[in-house]
RNA sequence: GGGAGCAUAGCUCAGCUGGGAGAGCACCUGCCUUACAAGCAGGGGGUCACAGGUUCGAGCCCUGUUGUUCCCACCA
């Protein structure tokens, strides 16, 4: 006989299944090619640090969804790999080398890109272990990196497909410029927070001498700037003044007023400061009017030479002069406090300043159509459906797409320029010379942005632009598993990358969750020292307790606490299950150990009832996890595991285990063994490690529980009847052990139950249950009322259940307790009655309801006679 | 300025297409009943935010209100 110990010790059990499963090269897939294919593109986590609770949610629903249609046959490939998070890493890096003293111009490009690449290696390879830890079971012989050769094939050739196509081009424009980072952004990666400032009324003076007219504005410091100044053309109060020219304060210089309908009449003062170089909308007003583009800061946001003598000074400094410096000269008129919006970057949370510069934008208009389209037409589905809504809004609404950065550490820019002849090439192979003239080239000193190799993940991982046997076999890929808050950087761009250059939508579903929180509902963040880190929640509870946890309660595309407690329950559960499979295995004969027992051609009923329970189970979970209700799908299987099984079933067959009939114990040994082996499996993708170790204690077909075949509804494990006989057990059960309770009976008392009942066979067989579970002395089923007093008389499952508890029995009190009783029943029975009698309710509710009600009514009726003669 | 989510037991949350108000934790009572005290049995506790509406019937559908969170947006 094998034992177990008492607890379930995950620390050591997770590291050795694990790498057990890695030497049987489970994960991989193959060897099915008659099936159909099942594919997964992690989302690839950043190499700035490592694991968070986030990425734990991540992948445990990835691997819930993989495993479980791993066993249902599929062809699975669950493709891992990692992302260069170009500017978040090249930020983690320059910090790092700051704590050393050194800067990036110190070292220069090629030791800076030597350390990133070392960086990578440490952070990278660390991240794979944790995920490794969690239980993943991605195929990692096909781990990717959005840097490796592969991707960067896929990147350039991307790149110069979309510059041939016209897709891809070079401008200047005003983009949102990160002064700490120095580089530029996208729109995606600005954020907008209100925050606290003020709005500076300022004179600007006629040149002729005619008075002034006041501008209104939030950055003073971009005065210097000016080029103009607008009103709206209709505007009675300017209408007269336009066409004359303006002087600058403090610059002095000569600007005009013009007239656009941009401006806003009922804003500020309704006539706006022009600058064209550092607002977007200034731009755009210049570019109407041909205003000169003035550039009055650096790329770390301070004040440049044309700034004149606040040059050098920082932009918040230079403000504060600026301010001062118009108040002393009488130009300030006054400064009213202003909370409004600020733009700041979304890695360094630094304000963004609107910048005029040279750089690479993919045009979004045509390549947005084709990605709006395959969500509209269901192509692509997202779950919960309301994030289409949100998807479908911004890609509508979408400029074209900044994808180049200052920064070194990611994909260069595949464009050449030749100095000699003012050649520019695009090339997907590094050029030797100028095609043109044979003379020097230059490659752009630009890299790209992160998300734009992100974008080809789904099919640069799979070999794309090579038409590799991965790429027919897996692409596209099923289901993409991600945070809601990355659908616009990443979601949006793949749907629309992968329609342009493979033709094919690159998922089918976007399943969407909700983010990790803390207890308080606060997001985790670095900054607040909140985050819980997995590996330590895993060597505390274990990778299968963490994972139930997370997938318990969480309802996709809806944020979730993290809640220690809740680990500890779901560890506890995992123990449960663990004394569940202890118990089972001591009960098993010598002989029992290895054989797999089929199931006994006769069931008794607790038999019937569980395996008819679980049939239902079966059922119930798979539907679940088709509709991505996988909250709900483990909270079937704690129920059926910790009730169901454990709480009756196991109680109900351990006066067979003390059977010495050989044949008793064999049947129930299979029921057992069946039903703990099934719902093993059910449980498996939830809970990896406790599900195989169990699997291999228990005797089993499969080597591993990961190669059986996911559980079928089987119609002849349907049982209704002995469902119904069980449940009245149970009722009765409960029915008695409540009275006990009620009056403080010792479980030492026992005491006789006569049971009134129509169906003394459905009763007779649970003699020696009621024994262990009801407190029962012995049991009598009887076809009449007991005459005697003095017994405590319950109503349950359809039956009457008399008690003698001699002296505890308090005529008295039982008497008032079943007036207690009647008066509800009555009510109940009042309302059933009016519901019948409700024509409407008659002749609309469907008959099943109906019935429904005159059951109940039956046994309201029956019950209510029984308490009326006590 | 648009759009979305959330509001259910003391706490954290489930509740699928309308018909029984639920789980875990916490709390109270009694139990070391030979799988499990990380356990067993029993129990208390909710006008399902508010106000209308649709329906035979609403936590669920519709409208509005309040509170809260988030996303999007170039009003200086």
């Amino acid at each position: 006989m094998k034992t177990l110990p008492k607890q379930y010790d995950p620390s050591q059990a997770e590291a050795r299944i694990y790498a057990d499963w890695m030497e049987q090269n489970l994960f991989a897939p193959g060897g099915r090619e008659s099936a159909e294919s099942y594919t997964i593109v992690i989302p690839p986590p950043n190499i700035t640090g490592q694991l968070h609770m986030g990425h734990a949610l991540d992948g445990t629903l990835q691997d819930i969804l993989i495993r479980w249609r791993r066993m249902q046959g599929y062809d699975t490939l669950w493709l891992p790999g990692v992302d260069h998070a170009a500017i978040a890493t090249e930020v983690k890096i320059v910090a790092e080398m700051a704590s050393e003293g050194l800067t990036k111009a110190d070292i220069g490009y090629d030791a800076f890109m030597q350390r990133a690449w070392r960086w990578k290696a440490k952070y990278g390879g660390r991240i794979i272990e944790q995920l490794k830890k969690l239980g993943c079971s991605c195929d990692w012989s096909r781990e990717r990196f959005t840097m490796d050769d592969g991707c960067s094939r896929a990147v350039r050739e991307v790149f110069v497909n979309l510059y041939e196509k016209g897709l891809i081009y070079r401008g200047e424009r005003i983009i949102n410029w990160c002064p700490s980072c120095k580089t530029s952004l996208s729109d995606a990666e600005v954020e907008h927070e209100d925050r606290d400032g003020a709005f500076w009324h300022i004179r600007y003076p006629f040149a002729d001498g005619s008075g002034f007219i006041e501008v209104a504005t939030t950055r003073p410091e971009t005065m210097l700037g000016d080029t103009a100044v607008a009103v709206h053309p209709d505007d009675e109060r300017y209408r007269a003044m336009l066409g004359k020219t303006l002087i600058l304060p403090l610059v002095n210089r000569e600007i005009p007023l013009i007239a656009d309908t941009y401006v806003e009449r009922d804003f500020g003062t309704g006539a706006v400061k022009i600058t064209p170089a550092h607002d977007p909308n200034d731009f755009e007003v210049g570019a109407r009017h041909n205003l000169p583009i003035i550039d009055v800061m650096t790329d770390d946001g301070h004040m440049n030479e044309s700034a004149g003598e606040y040059a050098g000074l920082d932009r918040y400094e230079a403000r504060r002069l600026i301010v001062k410096t118009l108040d002393e000269q009488g130009f300030l008129i006054k400064t009213e406090p202003m909370r409004h919006s600020v733009s700041t970057c979304y890695r360094c949370h630094t304000v963004v300043e609107p910048r005029v510069s040279l750089q690479w934008f993919v045009k979004m208009k045509p390549l947005a159509k084709p990605a709006i389209e395959a969500v509209q037409d269901g192509t692509i589905r997202f779950v919960p459906e309301r994030f289409e809504k949100n998807y479908i809004h911004w890609m509508e609404n979408l400029r074209d797409w900044c994808v180049s950065r200052q920064i070194w550490w990611g994909h260069r820019i595949p464009v050449w320029y030749c100095d000699t002849c003012g050649e520019t090439l695009a090339a997907k192979e590094t050029p030797d010379c100028c095609p043109v003239c044979g003379g020097a080239l230059r490659q752009d000193p630009d890299t790209l942005d992160t998300w734009f190799s992100s974008a080809l993940w789904p099919f640069s991982t799979l070999g794309w632009p090579d038409q590799t046997a991965d790429l027919a076999r897996y692409y596209p890929t099923n289901t993409l598993v991600t945070g809601y808050d990355i659908i616009t950087f990443w979601v949006s761009r793949m749907i629309f990358s992968g329609l342009e250059h493979t033709g094919k939508a690159p998922f089918r579903t976007v399943f969407i969750h909700g983010l990790v929180r803390d207890a308080q509902g606060r997001k985790m963040t670095k900054s607040l020292g909140n985050g819980i880190d997995p590996l330590e929640i895993i060597a505390q509870y274990g990778a299968d307790a963490l994972r139930f946890s997370l997938a318990t309660g969480n309802s996709p595309g809806n944020d979730m606490r993290f809640l220690e407690e809740k680990v500890a329950a779901s560890r506890n559960f995992a123990n449960k299950i663990w004394n569940a499979a202890r118990f089972i295995l001591m009960n098993l004969g010598d002989s029992d150990d290895e054989t797999v027992a089929p199931l006994p051609n006769e069931l008794t009923t607790e038999d019937a009832w569980i395996l008819s329970r679980q049939n239902s189970l079966v059922r119930e979970v798979t539907e679940n996890l088709e509709k991505f209700e996988l909250g709900v799908a483990v909270q079937k299987l704690y129920d059926f595991l910790w009730d169901d099984f454990c709480d009756w079933y196991i109680e109900l067959v351990k006066p067979r285990l003390q059977s010495t009939d050989e044949q008793t114990l064999a049947r129930v040994r299979a029921v057992l063994c069946f039903v703990m082996r099934r719902t093993l499996q059910l449980l498996h993708p939830f809970m990896p490690f406790l599900t195989e170790e169990i699997w291999q204690s228990l005797p089993h077909e499969n080597a591993s529980i990961m190669l059986s075949p996911w559980p079928l509804y089987d119609d002849t494990l349907c049982f209704p009847k002995q469902e119904q006989s069980l449940a009245k057990v149970m009722e009765i059960i409960r029915a008695v052990r409540n009275q006990r309770a009620e009056r403080n009976v010792p479980p030492s008392k026992k005491a006789k139950l006569f049971i009134q009942t129509n169906d003394p066979c459905d009763i007779a067989p649970f003699e020696n249950v009621m024994r262990r579970l009801a407190g029962a002395s012995e049991v009598a089923c009887i076809a009449a009322e007991l005459p005697e007093a003095g017994m405590v008389r319950v109503f349950a499952g359809g039956c009457v259940v008399f008690i003698p508890l001699g002296e505890l029995v308090d005529l008295e009190a039982e008497r008032a307790r079943a007036q207690k009783e009647l008066e509800s029943v009555e009510k109940q029975l009042q309302a059933a009655i009016a519901k019948l009698s409700n024509e409407s309710f008659v002749s609309k509710a469907p008959q099943s309801v109906v019935d429904g009600v005159k059951e109940n009514v039956q046994k309201l009726q029956e019950r209510a006679d029984a308490l009326r003669g006590m």
